[in-house]
DNA sequence: TCTGGGGTCCTAGGACCC
DNA sequence: TCTGGGGTCCTAGGACCC
């Protein structure tokens, strides 16, 4: 007997799922080009710098025309002493080797004569509302993901459609341009995941379509680390089992995947060899935790540096309380996190009844938290955090709680 | 010459409750 | 004394992403 189904009927033609990732190319690096035209070509460095470097940067940012600063007046890496980590490294400086993730020092080594540029949150902050901005005014279904990248619903937007998203995604690349002089990549598909990968094909300023056709002959045969959420370990441990690409993962069953990675985690491999992903573009989202941390210019002895460590961790503790004021949040999980010489961390947390934006009383807290942590190995790095976040105005005070809960519990 | 800062989500054990 | 089966919350660590 046929099995009687809800499809939609035929003279309604409901719309295909188009879903666009966008991606900035090489955003912070772009940006640092528009204010420094003249350092185009050539190797510069975007990172964590301190000291020497950003002192004689810092002069240039306050007293002089940027634009009219000679290529030569340019801190180098040359000599470099801090601790920071590159960000961005332009094509330039890649071609040294040099990449982002890596230490400053290192790079130095690699290539003395590239040019450092402090990274500039401000900036890229301000460029990445504009060219947000331009995108919601075309298409309003948009899903924040980091300054450089969203996540778009081309589905109902007029025109979506059309060229399964190429011709929308055109129009949105030439907007942000010509607004911006800056340039994006974009991948249409049906849902993120494939989205995501697809954004990468023709980078730069390149767009490119999946449909569900597309899977065999252009996602299998990729590496499964290009299915974001599979890390450097996970793709280990794929590797061990001879899976490499993502084919490789879709040839495996079902059954095999939860039994060897997890019930979850093995059921959503499967999904995502598959293409599969049901995951709405997300336009609203309320933040989780929000902290401070830093690393010391030289490690730290939490007995020997006790007055230095101490100003820093409620320096933290205010910035903290800072944050989540001009954001209007209170939290009640607060925690701290402890970097020790050898690099490994540990955190500490403290639920608290009451939810607080307070520096004094997350200082208190974070205190206790810093008792129980093991304190015999010098320092690199103490963070604060404040999670179990909610809106300043929605936050229970512990009347309103009590009122809330029910007298009994009769389950039986 | 080691390796930033700001996040999210998941797991796993234990406490505690019904 | 031992034996259950949920459920939620808290804490610690870790993978992963931008």
């Amino acid at each position: 007997m046929p099995v009687p189904h809800s499809a939609p009927p035929d003279n309604v033609t409901s719309p295909i799922r188009r879903i666009a990732h966008l991606d900035m190319d090489a955003f912070y690096a772009s940006v640092e080009l528009l204010r420094y035209p003249q350092l185009k070509g050539l190797p510069v460095v975007i990172g964590g710098g301190r000291r020497h470097a950003d002192d004689a940067l810092l002069v240039q940012h306050s007293d002089t025309p940027l634009h009219k600063i000679p290529v030569a007046d340019f801190p180098l890496l040359e000599g470099y002493t801090g601790r920071g980590v590159i960000t961005t490294a332009t094509y330039a400086a890649r071609q040294f080797g040099v990449g982002s993730a890596m230490g400053l020092m290192k790079a130095a080594k690699l290539c003395p004569q590239a040019i450092l540029l402090p990274v500039d949150f401000a900036q890229y902050r301000h460029y990445s509302q504009r060219f947000k901005a331009i995108i919601t005014d075309i298409a309003p279904v948009m899903e924040n993901r980091g300054v450089d990248e969203v996540y778009i619903d081309f589905t109902h937007v007029p025109g979506g459609q059309r060229q399964g998203g190429r011709t929308l995604a055109r129009l949105i690349q030439k907007a942000i341009f010509d607004d911006t002089g800056l340039t994006c990549s974009v991948g249409v598909a049906p849902n993120k995941l494939l989205a995501k990968m697809a954004s990468e094909f023709h980078k730069p300023n390149g767009i490119a379509i999946v449909h569900e056709s597309d899977l065999e002959p252009m996602i299998w045969p990729l590496a499964c680390r290009k299915i974001n959420g599979i890390g450097p370990k996970a793709d280990e441990k794929l590797k061990l089992h001879g899976i490499e690409t993502i084919g490789q993962l879709a040839a495996k069953e079902l059954q095999w995947l939860m039994d060897t990675f997890g019930p979850r985690t093995g059921a959503w491999l499967f999904a995502a060899a598959h293409g599969q992903d049901d995951r709405p573009v997300e336009t609203e989202s309320e933040p989780v935790s929000m902290s401070r941390e830093t690393t010391f210019e030289r490690d730290l002895h939490a007995v020997r540096d006790k007055a230095e460590l101490g100003a820093l961790f409620t320096r933290l503790c205010e910035q903290v309380a800072a944050d989540l004021q001009r954001k209007g949040y209170v939290g009640k999980t607060i925690g701290i996190k402890l970097r020790y010489d050898d690099f490994k961390s540990v955190t500490r947390d403290i639920t608290i009844p009451q939810h607080t934006a307070d520096a004094t009383e997350i200082r208190r807290i974070a205190g206790q938290c810093l008792k129980r942590a093991p304190l015999h190995k010098r320092l690199r790095l103490l963070g604060v955090r404040v999670g179990a976040l909610a809106p300043e105005d929605q936050a229970d005070s512990a009347i309103q709680k009590v009122a809330k809960m029910p007298r009994t519990r009769e389950l039986f």
